[in-house]
DNA sequence: TATTGTTATACTCTATAACTATA
DNA sequence: TATAGTTATAGAGTATAACAATA
């Protein structure tokens, strides 16, 4: 090995192939099944996103890595379909909370069993212990960026 | 083990998240990385599709999962910044060849030089054994899909 | 002054439908 | 008739810049 740092560390290509068309593979299974719910990915994120809490705009915006005016205008464009609201926060007048609806919850519950049966299907081909050796190794590759 | 099909066979939801987790992950950094180049994640794509060949609008949409219209589009976006050339087809006065230009494959060699340097730093925590399984884990995925 | 959210504007991506030129 | 590509149209997603209301 080189005593120098690797600018271009090209590392193992057959992985980086491998992970980017597995990339490239589940989102577009994801977007399809978004589609088939009649959502976009985007708001399915979002959706997900507040299962279980209550976010500000500014949050989402942070949360899935965009500017806080394309959130504002997809959770209105989500909101007219009846699958989030927009609440005053009492904290700050200058804020907004979004939660999911009634309807948005049932969305999100159809949209993640698909997606069981969708990554379920995916990784048919591995043997159950195969299947929990890349769920640990994918995991290592998450905490280490804080996902 | 139950003897009954599982319709929604929930598989196991560490895997799951943990596939979704990094395929928004990768598809992020991608997209983060195409712009950083003055493309778009599906410019790139494209581009890369073509590194060693040449497709027609037809071809390009299936490989690409896109309508021929959509891609019509692209190529017109993407050629007027240079990236690739429409040539006729001898064979055919219908349709179209789609090459790369010398400037989109710069633009490529730059892009996947990043993307080697990105994917690499993703894998970091692992050690050499384990992207090597990581690797093989996944590639047993995509053959069974005929990727 | 700084922050939160919105709006105006502009671009890319995508699909459907209708069209043309060619096969 | 069937196929290849284009165009018109429409909608979603995204960003930048400018703005009003609130802190």
């Amino acid at each position: 090995m080189s005593t120098e740092p690797s600018p271009s560390a090209e590392g193992d290509p057959a992985l980086i192939e491998a992970l980017g068309a597995v990339a490239f593979a589940v989102m577009g299974e994801l977007t399809k099944l978004a589609a088939r719910n009649d959502l976009s990915l985007t708001q399915l994120r979002m959706v997900g996103l507040l299962r279980d809490r209550t976010l500000t705009i500014t949050e989402l915006a942070h949360a899935l890595g965009l500017d806080r005016s394309s959130v504002s205008g997809l959770v209105a464009r989500t909101e007219e379909r009846g699958l989030v609201h927009r609440l005053p926060n009492a904290a700050d007048a200058r804020s907004v909370l979004v939660t999911v609806s009634p309807q948005g919850a049932d969305a999100l519950r159809a949209g993640l069993t698909e997606m069981g049966d969708l990554l379920a299907s995916l990784t048919e081909p591995l043997s159950p212990a195969d299947r929990g050796r890349l769920a640990g190794l994918l995991e290592r590759m998450l905490e280490h960026r804080g996902l």
